[in-house]
DNA sequence: TTTCAAATCCAACAAAAGTTCCAGACACAC
DNA sequence: GTGTGTCTGGAACTTTTGTTGGATTTGAAA
C-alpha cells in the first residue's frame, strides 16, 4: 500500500505550473482535468503515430517521450526529448488533423489526455485557456522556424556546437547531450552516427569539447559558441580532420 | 480622378476572405479595419526586419512581398513570396516579440498593418478572431514542420521537383516555379543558384522538365511526384550528371 | 538596331555529408 | 568472472553540395 500510494504520488502534476495553464482559476483547472484521461505507456511503446487523426493534448506525468519523424529510408528526426513537466501535440489538439508526428515512449510513461474535441470546449469557455494556446502556439513556431535556419545555414559541427551548448535552444529536449548517444544526438541532429562521431571528434581535437569515459563534456564554451554562430571555428585547428 | 479611383478599386481587400476573419460580422470587421493602418512602400524597401520589435499583422493590399532570413555569410532563405489577398507576420503580432523575418517589398507594395496591442484587443472582444488566429497558427505550425522535413531529409533535386509540383506545398508561395529566377529558386531551396542550375539540368536531362526559352516547365508530373517523396528517381537516366 | 546588365550555362574543383565496414570498448545479465 | 548486445572509434570511399570563374544568352532600354 505504500508503495503504491509513494507511485500515486510521484505522478501528481502540477497543472498550474504548465504555460497552458497558467492564470487559469482553481475551478477551471479542476474543469481541464477532469476532462482529461489518464494513461499509461510500457517503454518503447507508441503513445501516438503520425498521420493518424488528432491524438489530442498530452500532459506528461513521468517518463519520457520522443516525438519524431522518419523519412523513406528509415532515417529519423528527433523533434523533441520531453519528460515531466511538460505537454506535446498542440498543434493537433488545437486543429483536430492528423498528428503530426510520432511519439513514442522512451522509458514507461503516464500522461493525461485531452482530446481535440474537450480542448475545443474548455477554450471555447476559459478564454484565457485559448489565450494561452495563442502564446504557445507562437512560441512553437519560433521554435521550429529556428530549427528550419540551422538545417538551412548550419553545418553539422556547428549545430552540433548548439546542442552542447543550449539544448534549450532545440526546445524542450531536456537530457544533457553528454549523456545522449551517438545516435541519438545524430537523429535530433537530422544526420547519421558516424557523422556526428567525426565531429565529436573533431570538437575534441578543436580544443572545444573534452571526453571522460564515454561521454564529452563541454571544453570551450566561447569556442563553441562562436563556432554555433558562424559555422567557422575560432581560429583553432582544422575541425572535422583528425 | 477617375484614374485615382481606379488606383483605389484595385487595392480593395475582401477582408472576410482573409482565413483569420472568416466568420466574423461585418461590425466586427468594421472594427477590425478601423484599427489597421495603410502603408505604402516602395519596391525595394524594408517593411519589416528580424529581430525588431514586432511590427505587427500585416495584410496585403497590392503588390509582391518576401519573407527571409539570412545567415552570417550572406546567403538568404526565402520563406515566402507574397501577394494580395494574404497576409503576414502572425507570430510577432500575437506574441508581440521580435520580428521573426525580414519582410521586403519586392514591388511597390501597399498594405494594412494591425499592431500588436490592437491586434491583443481584437481579439480579447471578438472571440472568433482569436480563434481564427490560432487555428492560423496551428496551420503555419505545420507548414514549418513539412518544410524542416524537407530540409532534413530531401535532396536538392528532390525540393526543387516538389517546388514544380505545388508550389502550395511551400506554403503561400505564388509565383509559378517556372517564372522564378533560378537564384529565387535558390533562396527558397536554401541553396545556391549554381546548385539549383545543376539541378534543373539534371532534371531536364532526365526528361522529368523541359525547357522552353529561358524558363522550365513540368514534362513528367509522376515522375517529379516520385523524386519528390522518394529522393530517388524512377528508373530513369542519372540525374545530377550530364 | 545597338548596348548593357542580368540571367544562365558549364566545367573543374573543394568541402561537407553520407555510407560501408570492421575492430574494440563498455555495460549489463547470467 | 563470462558472454552478449549496444555503443564507440576510425579508416576508406562515394555522393552531394558549395565554390570559383569564365563564356554565353537573353531581354529591355537607349
Amino acid at each position: 500500500m505504500n508503495i503504491s500510494m509513494q507511485k500515486l504520488d510521484a505522478v501528481v502534476v502540477d497543472w498550474a505550473a504548465l504555460p497552458l495553464f497558467q492564470g487559469l482559476n482553481d475551478a477551471a483547472i479542476d474543469r481541464i482535468q477532469s476532462s482529461a484521461r489518464r494513461h499509461a505507456y510500457a517503454a518503447g511503446e507508441f503513445i501516438f503515430r503520425e498521420g493518424e487523426t488528432s491524438a489530442g493534448y498530452f500532459v506528461i506525468a513521468s517518463g519520457m517521450v520522443r516525438l519524431y519523424r522518419t523519412n523513406p529510408e528509415g532515417r529519423l528526426h528527433t523533434l523533441s526529448l520531453l519528460r515531466a513537466p511538460s505537454a506535446f501535440n498542440e498543434v493537433a489538439a488545437v486543429d483536430g488533423a492528423a498528428n503530426p508526428f510520432n511519439a513514442l515512449s522512451v522509458t514507461a510513461v503516464e500522461a493525461y489526455v485531452i482530446s481535440h474535441t474537450n480542448m475545443i470546449n474548455l477554450m471555447a469557455s476559459e478564454r484565457v485557456l485559448m489565450s494561452n494556446a495563442l502564446q504557445a502556439l507562437a512560441r512553437l513556431n519560433r521554435d521550429y522556424l529556428e530549427r528550419l535556419e540551422d538545417m538551412t545555414f548550419r553545418t553539422i559541427p556547428s549545430r552540433l556546437a548548439k546542442l552542447f551548448l543550449h539544448e534549450s535552444a532545440y526546445d524542450q529536449i531536456c537530457e544533457t547531450p553528454s549523456k545522449l548517444t551517438q545516435e541519438e544526438m545524430a537523429a535530433i541532429l537530422g544526420t547519421t552516427r558516424e557523422v556526428v562521431g567525426r565531429a565529436l571528434r573533431g570538437l575534441m581535437n578543436a580544443g572545444l569539447l573534452k571526453k571522460r569515459g564515454r561521454y564529452f563534456y563541454i571544453a570551450d564554451p566561447e569556442g563553441l559558441e562562436t563556432l554555433a554562430e558562424t559555422n567557422e571555428l575560432p581560429k583553432n585547428l582544422t575541425c572535422v580532420k583528425t
